[in-house]
RNA sequence: GGCCCCAUCGUCCAGUGGUUAGGACACUAGGUUUUCAUCCUAGUAACUCCAGUUCAAUUCUGGAUGGGGUCACCA
């Protein structure tokens, strides 16, 4: 396979915060369109914008790229044959592809404040106009322009779109999509710190690292026409795009944000999900296995997947649908792999012994990680029994009688496990003629404190004979 | 608001010029069960509207409505 026939795809995260959920789903997909063809991906930092910049940014979308799964063949800590990845370290390239537009005539240079341009943009607003540069530097005198930039008068270079012209691009999941250059604005390409804006930079870069797909969310359509312009102007075939919808909040309304909830990659890990659920949750959003399968692995993925299938309505990030796939994940696991991904969230008050103890009974009631001390704080924490609730389905008399001859029974125990519990409570059951239902939810809540909880006996095991007679003793005058 | 994109159950995904419009999550009911959960079974629930094309439109075309995106020297 020739270089050019190659499929290289690309993520290009800003190291301004936190990777996005919707940012990862994209990066899976571009991910897996490499896979799929045996082609490449790339991760690339796309750090122009200095003022944004947040310290550590780079190290932590690395890390939480890798403890998703997904790993890169070219980036900027393995490096790649387009090195450098960083595009802060590419600076002279974007300069250079920016006066060599203005020398075409495609791009000018604009010396107009950001004083002027904010007046402007207000009077605009004021008057019901779409905000827009008004070209007042297109056509200055390239002597003056000379003279005020010899005088390091400050300047941007921006794109000079052809404003009678039609521009016309072919989107994968959408088709031909059109726009008038009289809606286009003259983009900022250079800015007056010798930085590119994204706009320049994504073009001359993925042309450089022979980017051959781009599959971005689809917040970028509106901008394509700008870069297919570029692509035009150095005379480069532009690479097919596909625009992904984007992530809704839950509640269906607006673009998934911050300020409705969690949106970090990373916190969806903290939080107690799993990758691969989150991987499977994303695959799901959008796109549909041709079996209809619900549950598959990233291979599987990878070889399915076609963005061309990929839907084109926005999708609604269902944290319900989440919940009981990361379910799914976790009743697959082994108790052994599921004691090890439980690590940071066992509290410190239980011990890694009882932990290990607990697991298998709370294993199938764990939809998400960090639900473990809830479902099993009773083991290691004192409790509080609400005395109301352990006589709601009998007289006190009655309870108080319970509570004493189990006390009396358990003392006397011979052994203290699931099948010795379990004989003697039931015996005790059936020789006093108790309803089963009702003496047993009384134990539970007596032992535990909880009305759902792992099977009684079982619990009462792991739960020990000390620490169960205490509980059972402290609920006898409870029940008056 | 201009421009662009989109429109099948509440949500996600299938699907078709003639179908009992299918699957999953959620929900409801039942079964298993000492509770919860798991597991099993069943059920409720959708083609946005209006024209046009056609013998026939959920499906094709146009429009309306609705939703989303975008309008920075941010990405």
């Amino acid at each position: 396979m020739s270089t050019h026939s190659m499929v290289r795809t690309r993520m290009a995260p800003s190291p301004t915060g936190e990777i996005h959920v919707g940012s990862m789903a994209m990066l899976l997909k571009n991910y897996a369109f490499a896979k799929k063809h045996g082609g490449k991906f790339i991760l690339r930092i796309e750090d122009t914008d200095q003022t944004r910049e947040v310290p550590g940014a780079v190290e932590r979308i690395l890390r939480v790229v890798k403890a998703y799964g997904l790993t890169w063949d070219e980036g900027p800590d393995i490096g790649g044959p387009y090195a450098p990845y960083t595009q802060s370290e590419r600076l002279p390239l974007y300069k250079q592809r920016a006066e060599q537009l203005v020398e075409q005539g495609q791009a000018y240079y604009c010396f107009c404040t950001r004083e002027r341009l904010e007046k402007l943009r207000e009077e605009q607003m004021a008057n019901k106009q779409q905000p827009k540069y008004d070209g007042r530097c297109r056509a200055l005198d390239p002597a003056e322009v000379t003279d005020r930039l010899a005088k390091n008068e400050p300047a941007v270079i921006r794109l000079k779109v052809p404003k009678n012209e039609q521009i016309n691009f072919t989107d994968l999941i959408r088709g031909e999509i059109s726009v008038s250059g009289k809606d286009i604005d003259d983009q900022v390409l250079l800015k007056t710190d010798g930085f590119p804006t994204y706009h320049l930079a994504v073009v001359v870069d993925d042309n450089a690292m022979q980017i051959s797909h781009i599959l971005r969310g689809e917040e970028w359509i509106s901008s394509t026409p700008k870069h297919v312009l570029l692509y035009k102007a150095f005379g480069w075939q532009p690479p097919i795009f596909a625009h992904v919808p984007i992530f809704l909040n839950p509640d269906g309304k607006g673009k998934m944000s911050k300020r409705k909830g969690e949106v970090s990659a990373q916190s969806f890990l903290d939080n107690g999900y799993l990758p691969e659920a989150m991987l499977n949750f994303f695959m799901l959003l959008g796109w549909g296995h041709p079996e209809q399968k619900e549950v598959f692995s990233l291979d599987e993925y990878c070889k399915y997947f076609d963005p061309a299938d990929i839907s084109s309505k926005s999708v609604v990030f269902d944290l319900v649908k989440l919940q009981w796939l990361n379910g799914v994940y976790i009743r697959t696991l082994s108790e052994s792999a599921l004691f090890e991904k439980l690590k940071p969230f066992i509290p410190s008050d239980c011990s890694p012994e009882l932990a290990k103890r607990i697991i298998p009974l709370i294993h199938e009631r764990l939809a998400i990680l960090s639900e473990f001390e809830i479902l099993s704080s009773f083991f290691y924490r004192d409790i509080t029994v609400d005395p109301a609730a352990l006589v709601k389905k009998a007289t006190p008399e009655l309870v108080h009688e319970q509570l004493a001859k189990t006390i009396a029974a358990l003392e006397n125990i011979p052994a203290w496990d699931e099948a010795s519990l379990e004989t003697a409570i039931r015996e005790l059951q059936e020789k006093n003629d108790w309803k089963r239902r009702q003496y047993f939810m009384l134990l539970r809540l007596a032992v535990s404190g909880e009305a759902a909880t792992p099977p009684l006996f079982t619990m009462i095991e792991t739960l020990g004979k000390s620490v169960t007679l205490e509980r059972l003793s402290h609920a006898l005058p409870l029940s008056f």
